[in-house]
DNA sequence: ATATAAACTTAGACCGATCTAACAAAATAA
DNA sequence: TTATTTTGTTAGATCGGTCTAAGTTTATAT
């Protein structure tokens, strides 16, 4: 169908799109650290495909077709991590290079099986949405734990621009998804906030922590 | 390290050498379906990374460094076949294709998991011998059960030149792996055998199935 | 032993995906 | 508003992996 390529760049296109559902050829260039002409040519050719709308000096966009087999894509890539993590024991930091690489994998048969065994789950183990068999994502608008208020008792729902140095963080302190989080404190000056879970009742956390951390009011 | 296509090239030669280890251009040619003058090319590069003994004109041999890179990847086949099997619940005709994918997945921690997960094993769903992590077969030498004599009672051990279509037709005639087997008659003229198993008392083997069952004799 | 066939090699083209260099348009700053 | 910077585009090269056409070597058959 699509090149391991194309599917790269169509993940990409859907990842960085904003609310418009836009992305520079710049930004798509940075994220796959690819040259900028390169995505140049790849965006004509995928706009051929009616996967992505071209226009000379205007911001990219996927086509109805291009959201879909993006989605189909990070739907591959987020079963395969829940199914990693869940079935085979694996960290949350270890599995996204792996599922990197199996998400290209031809096989629907091979991905209905994880989906099957995993219970048809609607997150991966970051929180992130799974996209349904048509490629679609159902959005839930979580806040994120900088905005919420001092006194505000909330469920950590997921985590965003995770790295494996992040992901290792979260772990050193014992954070998981789920966790019922009770804020007690939160700092002017730098947004660092006071929090306590589990049997931890003054644990401090960076606002460049906590604007990564997505949760649920309670 | 070596490409998907680098990969492909030496797991052929590794699986059509003879005994003396030699492989022609011409069947790997036929093997990977691509055509001989490409082939040659990519002899000559396996040979400049050592990984091939090309000499004009004389069958190709696979190096030491080759066969192990080559034994490696045909681990990843086996012990992905095997983990379809046994904690995925494919059937044994089902796999080939997913794990001819797989194999090239780059993450030695995948298949570390899936190894202990299945307890070590040193065969895959058609009795075929894993590698170890060193990329060294240990070679049971098993016999044809077409070279077996009326009264032999042996045990089915692997199957050899495995097709989809094969590999149904054993489902459908409930041969499997482990499977004890009387022979009660063969016939001279086509071969073919009479044998007993299960409850099944006199089932009739055409020469070409049993030539490609590999048996231990009790 | 020679002719024919099969196997192998060389040469050169093509395609997908990448790059650099140079140029053009749009955005930003002075 | 004009100069400068950033972003986007065009042109042409390179590289890996493939092909076809044509020529060479080795094996086979008569």
């Amino acid at each position: 169908m699509h090149s391991y390529t194309e599917e790269n760049y169509l993940k990409a296109l859907f990842n960085l799109a904003n609310d418009k559902g836009e992305v520079s050829v710049n930004e798509l260039s940075k994220r796959l650290e690819i040259k900028m002409p390169t995505v140049n040519s790849m965006m004509k050719k995928l706009a051929e495909k009616k996967l992505v709308h071209y226009e000379s000096y205007k911001p990219l966009r996927l086509t109805e077709k291009g959201k879909k087999e993006a989605g189909l894509v990070i739907r591959k890539h987020r079963l395969t991590e829940m199914f990693l993590v869940q079935k085979m024991d694996f960290g949350w930091e270890q599995v996204h290079e792996i599922a990197e690489q199996i998400e290209h994998i031809q096989s629907p048969l091979l991905f209905e099986k994880m989906d099957a065994m995993l219970c048809y789950p609607t997150i991966d183990p970051h929180g992130s949405p799974i996209p349904d068999k048509s490629g679609k994502i159902d959005w839930v608008a979580y806040e994120k734990l900088s905005d919420c208020k001092a006194g505000d008792t909330v469920r950590l729902a997921a985590v965003i621009h995770t790295t494996d140095e992040f992901l290792k963080f979260l772990n050193s302190r014992d954070l998981q998804l789920g966790l019922k989080i009770k804020i007690k404190n939160v700092e002017k000056f730098d947004g660092s906030m006071v929090i306590a879970y589990n049997k931890k009742t003054s644990e401090s956390l960076s606002h460049t922590v906590s604007e990564r951390l997505l949760v649920e009011k309670l």
